[in-house]
DNA sequence: GGAACGCATAAGCTGCGCCTATGTCTTCTC
DNA sequence: GAGAAGACATAGGCGCAGCTTATGCGTTCC
């Protein structure tokens, strides 16, 4: 399931980032200044980056560098993951600052996962002074950590909403039916029935998670389906891939777990006739207390978000 | 535009590329095997991981290792990053191997950009022998290259495909007008009408893009409309968000290009009343001889994907 | 024609991160 | 219940990647 190792030259970003600065700044001294580097060391680390490209991405003037072709076209790229990078930065630091920020949030799973780190970096670039503080755990427990004030604000992925909390949905989760490959399903012409998805054993999440619970409410609300004993539980959406990709069996996910794996073709989604996989994710604060300050700026940037 | 640096703890990926593996298989010693280093290498990275987060991501045991909740949170960021960071190594792989590879591929900015990454990495886990040789042009170049032989199969983002040429369209693109929040068009309530759009001077790129070109092709389209001249005319698309973001004026780009932008709240973009800035990304090869080997297939994979 | 700007080269040094070897603890097996 | 196997941590030593400062060369502009 993980892909082999990543190449040596996309290891460290440090050349990438001095490639966007220089497309942006025009000169790789202004480049190397804006890192805090000395001029040669940038200018070695982006010869550098040449020499493992294996191909111009420069063209050096005495008037400032400016991109080539190819440098236009691995600066894109290279936007692209360190876009993924500051994601991954914004998520550490909300994480690191455990407890002290000044807006703590408490979030599930799925909202932690895919939604909440641009909306951090948005937040933050509102207001740089903001420091974040994240709890992640499953959508009881964001509840409880809501009306406990152990957090100021919220976001769920549960259909119902407990009481003593006001909610607003903040985007919508499409949850997917796949399977290997090599799964005789993947093949199949008609699409399964809601019936059909509910007598099979799925490899699923442990009872309690929001994507198991969304599951079984909507095939119960359907026509009053039970749901079949799970083929397999394990603890992480990475395990789950893993398992259906190696063929133990259907699972059902979050579309934005598997995206990757459906351009690769990894796994195959179905669509399941007549049954609505969709649900609200929303975000949750003590009712009656109207949202203040960056709690507010963040249900703000994650309303508009999307 | 460009984002302060990142920070230390997100330049090096192997640390996580480590937790992923870690997650997979169990161990801290395995993943420090299918990462080729020692044990010990391995333990000291991910301590480090772990004091940069300053949580605990790890749950050591005679048994093995698991990962905490914030270590599946934070390896479910990595993932995404290391997945970009895999398209970026994907590309430069097929700008390095120049014009030796088994499947010669012409590409049109947008789709280069954008598309052709994870279609590479589809083709290389169908068979990890094929070597790919990418070269990237404006539309026109695409074709000229294919009908040369130059190039086995081509990707162009032209609303006319040159004759002589077999097209198959693999996915549409969205054209958006975008502008920066402080322009009074961010914030008036009704969207600009096409007339508005044709008069109105933009930050755009050289003569000849393909957006460029796009753009005047659906004014002239839809009611005749020439388009004015250019406010700035610059050389890459970076350049043009930046001018957009920098309050120059308005600009019409492709809709992917943007995305990161909007949610950041950098840019807003608008609707253009009753103009349909669709269009379609097309890849071409020689008329009358079918695709034969990993172009083949390569096509197979474009029209899967998205 | 000289000053300013931009990039490359040279030389020396710091320190990060890797490896091997070894220790400790747990768990499984018979 | 003892031994073996597996898993992680610690220690010590070393190699090399990458940074800094100083300087040189070329171009452009006034």
């Amino acid at each position: 399931m993980s892909s082999r190792p990543l190449p040596r030259s996309v290891r460290d970003l440090t050349g990438y980032e001095l490639l966007l600065s220089v497309a942006e700044l025009g000169s790789i001294g202004q480049a190397a200044r804006s890192h805090d580097m000395s001029q040669p060391a940038a200018s070695a680390r982006l010869r550098q980056l040449e020499a493992d490209v294996g191909t111009a991405l420069l063209e050096r003037g005495a008037r400032g560098t400016r991109l080539s072709t190819a440098g236009e076209l691995v600066a894109s790229w290279a936007q692209a993951t360190i876009e993924a990078a500051s994601d991954l930065a914004a998520g550490i630091a909300a994480l690191r600052a455990d407890r002290h920020g000044h807006v703590r949030i408490a979030a599930s799973l799925t909202v932690a996962e895919y939604l909440l780190p641009r909306w951090l970096i948005a937040l933050r670039s509102a207001d740089p002074e903001t420091v974040v503080a994240l709890d992640s755990g499953n959508s009881a427990e964001v509840a409880t950590n809501v009306l406990a004030g152990t957090a100021d604000i919220g976001f769920v992925e549960s259909p119902e909403v407990a009481s003593g909390l006001s909610a607003r949905e903040v985007a919508r989760d499409e949850l997917a039916l796949v399977v290997a490959p090599s799964h005789p399903w993947a093949n199949r012409r008609r699409e399964p029935r809601a019936e059909e998805l509910a007598a099979t054993s799925l490899v699923s999440r442990e009872r309690g998670s929001g994507t198991r619970w969304a599951l079984e409410r909507a095939l119960r609300e359907h026509a009053g389906l039970e749901t079949a004993e799970p083929l397999l539980e394990v603890s992480s959406t990475t395990a789950i891939k893993a398992a259906v990709t190696g063929g133990i069996g259907p699972a059902v996910l979050s579309a934005r777990a598997v995206s990757t794996e459906l351009t690769a073709g990894t796994l195959v989604r179905l669509e399941v006739a007549e049954l609505d996989l969709t649900r609200s994710l929303r975000a949750v604060w003590p009712e009656g207390t109207p949202l203040r300050g960056p709690a507010r700026d963040l249900l703000a940037i994650a309303l508009r978000g999307e």
